[in-house]
DNA sequence: AAGACGAAAGTGGTTGA
DNA sequence: TCAACAACTTTCGTCTT
């Protein structure tokens, strides 16, 4: 095993307790790539653990026995990651520096691997683009499986001819977007326009585009689906949590979150549910995590209140 | 002084004629 | 294609803690 992998598996180790309330009772949520304590409901480590091989190896004897295959296949490379890497060093594969006389045919296979790789305008587009959504996951901490969700995303989107007239970034954006959504861990249009200088009015756009040409099949998220990211960013406790989806449900039933911005009713369930816990934040502070503004959340948490009958002390 | 409240005007998108 | 419309935002003055 690499040094690398040894240093990896360290600090996955390490994590075994919640910092905030010391219980060994955590949970790993492979869908959304979240480390949680059952017990406070903090999201310890929200970046994606690549947990790599499932069969263990102790030594490097035993890796290279072990690894059957090469490296995954994987859409976020622009050829997949199939084809031959050619190094640039000047040795064999033993290390050996390979003598002057035969550099200049070196050079040529590399001139020509190179030529093959990336061979027109749309592979250099597709290499381009790809990277740049690496970088824009890597910001936002998303795990792997949105990425190759987004990266065969956006390559239906070229095969669409989507491209044109439209920037690289912005196609980029809305792949994210939409990947993220297929996969329920919506994060708002806010967080993924942060990482890009693409307005997130266009993200919008080529996105809701989207999901009419390549027929993407995108549920309306639910505000379920932002109760536990919210919760965690305000440091509420479980309870809260718990709290807060039971208003959902509640507010469901009674028809009150159709036709609303799914963030909105949730934040003011949270705000609802802090409170009734003793644990209040301020409206600015629960809209600001939640990408609306402080009005809406007025606006929802009258309507809860009124129509579900519940009574907040102040 | 900070937070909550609500009115008023503006924005971007959907819908239906 | 265009106007009406619903949801949401921005802004701002006022009240409450």
């Amino acid at each position: 095993m690499s040094e690398d992998a040894k240093e990896k598996k360290m600090m996955i180790d390490e994590i075994t307790r919640c910092p905030e309330c010391g219980s060994s009772h955590l949970v790993r949520d492979y869908e959304r790539g979240e480390l949680v304590c059952q017990d406070c409901g903090l999201v310890i480590d929200e970046s994606e653990i690549d947990l790599g091989p499932e069969w263990r190896a102790f030594d490097a004897e035993q890796t290279s026995e072990k690894a059957r295959t090469g490296a995954p296949m994987t859409l976020t490379i622009h050829d997949k990651g199939l084809t031959t890497e050619i190094s640039w060093k000047n040795t064999d594969s033993y290390g050996k520096s390979i003598p002057t006389r035969n550099r200049a045919q070196l050079y040529r296979i590399r001139k020509w691997q190179k030529r093959i790789k990336i061979s027109n305008a749309a592979e250099r587009n597709l290499a381009q683009a790809l990277q740049e959504m690496e970088r824009m996951a890597a910001n936002l901490d998303l795990p792997k499986d949105v990425r190759e969700t987004a990266a065969l995303i956006y390559r239906k989107a070229v095969k669409e001819n989507m491209i044109r007239g439209r920037s690289i970034d912005g196609v980029v954006a809305a792949s994210l977007y939409a990947a993220c959504r297929m996969l329920g861990i919506p994060r708002t249009l806010e967080e993924i326009a942060s990482v890009t200088r693409v307005k997130k009015k266009e993200i919008g756009r080529i996105y809701r585009m989207m999901g009419r040409v390549l027929k993407l099949q995108i549920l309306p998220s639910k505000p379920e689906d932002y109760i536990d990211r919210f919760c965690s960013k305000l440091k509420l406790s479980s309870e809260v949590k718990k709290r807060a989806l039971e208003i959902l449900r509640m507010a469901a039933e009674q028809d009150l979150t159709s036709g609303r911005g799914p963030m909105g009713v949730a934040a003011a369930a949270i705000y609802i549910a802090a409170i009734e816990n003793n644990e209040r934040r301020t409206q600015r502070e629960v809209a600001e995590v939640a990408g609306v503004t402080e009005v809406t959340i007025r606006n929802r948490y009258k309507e809860l209140t009124e129509k579900l009958g519940i009574q907040v002390e102040i």
